[in-house]
DNA sequence: CACTACTTGTTAATCTTTGCACAAATATAG
DNA sequence: CTATATTTGTGCAAAGATTAACAAGTAGTG
């Protein structure tokens, strides 16, 4: 589950707030793909399923980036997101773990325009390792600790067996990295300026079968 | 975005609710792994980083499960929560798109003991229809409303291109769909009773990359 | 048994989030 | 220019969610 600490680098921005920001963004940037150029709180609520009045209010958080009468340009505001967000630049991600998932991952051609890039991949089995899985060679976990550091990559990837994946994230902690993203089904422990989040499609699936007959 | 639809199959559980069973469920899972027979919210607490008054009332909503000084005793508790999101089944799975994403789905083997299981794969591709991936053949998309109708499945996981998910999505309500779990990038407009989840890699990096420096 | 240490379920209070409603600003049409 | 349509940003009220606190029940110890 989320932490909701507030953040210092935010001016106090609850974190309900900010996650769903990555989904406004989401959204501009498929308008601005289909040429558009204006939109307003009330397309992007239709999209979204979020409220204008949220929209709105969200946004105003961090500025004013409409115009009464007409609504928000595309162009503009998907910059001051990218800018709240940090993605207008692109992240290195290290990737630990070459299996099924990790490999998907790897090939996965959409975080490019989105802020992201795997630069190096992991795995602890040795006849994985020295494989080749997208554009890279798999390297051994023995190395990812200096790897990591080196480069000074703050974001993983997590795509390990759920047995290892403590064991793992503590000694991605130790390499400086400050956010992780788990593929493992199992919560994982690290400290208070490290922050995590989870993938898990069983929690997904099983929150709708309760709505089901 | 979650709707936070009151569902007529609940009594009024608020979605957030709902949305935390199945990370109790699955705290409880790996306990039970452990050999561990009781539990308390205290722990579960610290496992999941939920507080303990929260689990509690959370649990309270459905009946009283644990026993004062005691505890919760994990077996029973994890029988309750099964039947709560009516995962002591096995719920069969169709899976459209058999790409990077849509193999990785096919092999994992982790859904099986916690309800859900993957019947059939469809995909439109030519060159990929016929082939084997995990333990299924691929069939083609053409068959997939019959396949669907036939077999009275109501779960899809969507790991089609975002620019077909819509479309595919429509396909699938037709067949008698009731839950998505969608890995496109792109939010699904379907009708009321159709439940719809997202998983997005980039949303969840881009929700961690504004805490960064 | 008496006493201590736990732990639940629940109430009341607090804190957070959402939605409503509207002034102010812009655009459009006649 | 005037009247009508939009649409934003925001103050306030309402709704919702979380936490703290505690009575009541259980287990363990000596």
């Amino acid at each position: 589950m989320d932490k909701n600490l507030i953040q210092s680098s935010g001016r106090g921005i609850p974190d309900i707030v900010v996650g769903r920001l990555p989904h406004y963004l989401r959204a501009l940037q498929h308008m601005a793909l289909e040429g558009r150029r204006l939109t307003s709180s009330q397309e992007l609520s239709e999209r979204l399923g979020i409220s204008a009045a949220q929209i709105r209010k969200d946004l105003s958080l961090f500025g004013e980036f409409g115009k009464q009468g007409t609504g928000y340009q595309i162009d503009f505001l998907l910059d001051q997101l990218r800018q709240i967000l940090k993605v207008n630049q692109v992240w290195d991600i290290a990737l630990v773990g070459a299996g099924d998932i990790g490999s998907a991952i790897a090939r996965y051609q959409g975080f490019e325009n989105r802020g992201f890039r795997v630069t190096m991949i992991f795995d602890s089995n040795p006849n994985i390792i020295g494989s080749q899985v997208g554009a890279f060679v798999v390297q051994s976990s023995m190395e990812m600790v200096a790897c990591i550091s080196a480069a000074q990559i703050r974001i993983a990837m997590l795509a390990v067996p759920a047995v290892n994946a403590q064991e793992v994230a503590d000694r991605l902690v130790g390499a400086g990295i400050k956010a992780i993203l788990n593929y493992a089904p199992i919560s994982l422990n690290v400290p208070e300026d490290v922050h995590v989040q989870y993938i898990d499609p069983v929690i997904h699936l099983q929150r709708m079968t309760y709505y089901l007959d």
